[in-house]
DNA sequence: TGAATATATGAACATATAATCATATAATAT
DNA sequence: ATATTATATGATTATATGTTCATATATTCA
């Protein structure tokens, strides 16, 4: 593996090493929700899930519609929600809990 | 999911979130090393590498067996090389490098 | 048009994290 | 026993990261 692979894998990774992120995925692992519903959904401003997102973003995590004045942001692919059972998996089999 | 699990999911993934790490995760893939041969691989200081090695311990990365003085370490388990090897793939898809 | 609503974003602040430096521990060798 | 080698670790420092606060933008509605 080559230094920028290195790189752009430690910035992919980086995405589900947030606790505030991973339950921003795993809240749209089932359907596309707008900012307000994720925010109310955990309990955070606005802004704070803004920034998240806008995160997410930038790394592809998510993508998202714009209908009217909201935006509904979904999962981008399956390989999110597959890295996310595996590493779930991986806790349970461990036991870390 | 619930709290905890996120919690331990996050900090999980934190341990691929990191250049060092994943550098020194990668390294392990084929072979176990001691400190000084990974310090050497990756130019870095002893001291990094070994407070990088606790935090990889601390999660159950990586194994180790001391031999007379020096200290060889391996991956824990194939899950690691697995999620390694799927967030690879991931990022060659994307074309994000 | 002006007010209200939804989201985005820049700056500031607080916290977390990684590397360094100094030192400690443990095993070996002289 | 003392010196050397390999590793570990605590404290400090520098940087990165996440949240908040204030404000901007965009869309809808009265």
């Amino acid at each position: 593996m080559n230094v920028d692979t290195i790189y752009a894998l430690s910035e992919f990774y980086k995405m589900f090493g947030d606790v505030t992120r991973l339950k921003i995925l795993n809240a749209l692992s089932d359907n596309s929700l707008c900012v307000s519903e994720i925010a109310e959904q955990l309990q955070m401003t606005h802004s704070a899930i803004s920034h998240q997102l806008q995160v997410l973003r930038t790394q592809n995590f998510v993508k998202y519609e714009k209908i009217g004045k909201t935006v509904y942001y979904s999962l981008a692919d399956e390989h999110i929600q597959i890295i996310l059972k595996y590493g779930y998996e991986h806790i349970q089999e461990r036991g870390s809990i």
